[in-house]
DNA sequence: TTGTAGGCGTTATCAA
DNA sequence: TTGATAACGCCTACAA
């Protein structure tokens, strides 16, 4: 392994001249500057991460903590971030954990393993925020869920509005003419995310005067495909007279459509389905999807720009909320 | 931050016997092992693992070079990986790269920067490994792509046979009597993977005796749904009279039907389509798809042991091949 | 502008 | 069974 002594030997000048040349600093004469540079070249050297980070004690880490395996609107999400840090000095660390686990846990875990500078979760539940988080020493920010309501000094969010998105999905199924509405959501325990939307369509159901019978009208499901097909076997044995469904994600509409037919009943002609995140999928799915689409870039940059401004800046936290859309496929027929 | 030193003066004992502990050595007496342990569990000492490696020299990382990222297949092959060392004291580095990038090149940089113990290729081109390959000083698993014909002492390979893949899905399409078959497959020069595939399809054709018009009949396209779109535009323009298709991925199949579909073509009604690869989504989709499926756990589980067995045993490389399946979908009318 | 020397947190060698 | 102490490769006062 060549090192700095080497480059230093083999250049003529010493170790801390050819660190200041590594560290493009200014008092370096342009003839050192120069022949160290070429020596470097010509012995391909590199300098060793580990010597780096042990005396500046950073990492210049940015830990991504994604909840979830088969979330497809995260993957297209950490794609971006990707695409933005790989530009920088940091490295990016992906960890993926159970859509069920607790992301503060493995936070901890993350910072005392990797020394991050920074952290962002993809998904999460902000009451595992309360307890644990004191731990979690640095900048972090929260993406696709709200924690407006928390008061850490480090603490930043940027989300869709999970209500209003979900509240807009039922309000199209109310407005096609639907009224008995199934919904295939999360576990309401466990997923912030499953619980806002959740409120999402109790508003809408109020707003339309329908009752709502969740023992009737709600099944859990995780969000993958399978488990949503099996989602909805379950909720159209106990609720065979709904005409439309409101999925939670659009792998849930997927997983569920396919539920569907293999039962015998068409989308959209049967049944009406609307998803939410509009991943790229969604658009290429027959039918067509009907979606609440999160902007995922949006969501990515913001996430990215406010966790650098907490960590280079010192910034205050921010809690942003990004704008959603409807998009109209053809997963929802009007039976007005 | 607390450091062993802490640990040392705190537990009363001198810092190599702390070190002895923390790795587990058996010239520790009980009381000082115990001592020691109670200490570092009040303090939350966590080894500075820079410090550790600096020493060491080693990083205990393993590197995963994933080549596109919209490839559904690695990303479940990349899950299956995940879960497998996790268990392990290793950690592994994910770096995603364009799908007609030089994975060799950015191999020897992740070698530079991170100092992997073996590398593991999502993807990739053999060819690419006779130039540049030597500067990779540790062990390798080609995975989905054989490398059986390079002479590298350290390259393994597990791959599902993509000749006879593609040779089977093409003859699939034959046998149910299609003659005007189109191809929709990533670029040649670049993509070892479509070659290969593509010599599949040759076979298939001659096999049955029918002429093949290259410049007709295939298209290139990205292994993106977007890219498949446009492709399949381009191809069903040039070839009106096609009745069925062969995509060389999932992904490229699903963008394929949609634009199909949105020229007013069903499928498989009027033209048929079978895929590669059998990711999950394959028999969500509608119409459900024929298509060949790898064994991704397989793919996953012998990468990891080979390379495993390479790093740790010193074993010698092999090249394995994980059978592949045709799974009946209903993508493709029978026309006989 | 350049060089010397000390230290970052750990492991490993050697002597006690 | 323990404890000094010298590395590991790099950065950074401080001195020249």
């Amino acid at each position: 392994m060549v090192t700095i002594k080497d480059i230093a030997r083999e250049s003529g000048y010493s170790i801390s001249t050819v660190s200041r040349v590594l560290n493009h600093r200014s008092d370096v004469s342009p003839d050192a500057k120069k022949k160290i540079e070429d020596t470097v070249r010509k012995f391909n050297f590199v300098p060793n991460n580990n010597a780096k980070h042990l005396k500046q004690n950073n990492s210049k880490a940015i830990g991504v903590l994604v909840k979830g395996t088969s979330n497809m609107l995260f993957a297209s999400i950490v794609e971006e971030i990707q695409r933005m840090i790989e530009k920088t000095e940091y490295t990016l660390v992906v960890s993926y954990i159970d859509e069920d686990a607790d992301e503060v846990e493995q936070a901890v875990l993350l910072c005392r393993e990797r020394k991050p500078l920074g952290l962002l979760f993809l998904g999460g539940n902000p009451e595992h925020f309360e307890q644990g988080f004191e731990e979690v020493d640095v900048p972090c920010v929260l993406v696709t869920n709200r924690a407006n309501k928390t008061q850490f000094e480090s603490l930043s969010s940027v989300a869709t509005d999970d209500i209003a998105g979900a509240r807009c999905a039922v309000d199209a199924l109310f407005e096609a003419g639907h009224k008995k509405i199934g919904i295939l959501g999360g576990n309401l325990e466990k997923s912030h995310t499953s619980r806002q939307r959740f409120k999402g369509c109790k508003e809408s159901f109020e707003a339309h005067t329908q009752e709502m019978n969740v023992d009737l009208c709600y099944e859990k499901s995780r969000f993958s495909f399978d488990s949503a097909y099996r989602g909805m076997g379950r909720l159209i044995e106990k609720y065979p007279e709904m005409t439309a469904v409101f999925a939670m994600s659009d792998v849930t509409a997927i997983g569920a459509i396919r539920a569907l037919r293999d039962r015998g009943y068409r989308v959209p002609e049967d049944i009406s389905v609307i998803g939410f995140d509009g991943i790229a999928l969604a658009e290429y799915y027959n039918p067509k999807l009907t979606t609440i689409k999160q902007q995922y870039q949006i969501l990515a940059t913001r996430s990215v720009e406010i966790l650098f401004g907490q960590i280079e800046l010192k910034m205050d936290p921010v809690h942003e909320l990004v704008p959603f859309e409807l998009v109209n496929g053809e997963s929802i027929r009007d039976i007005k």
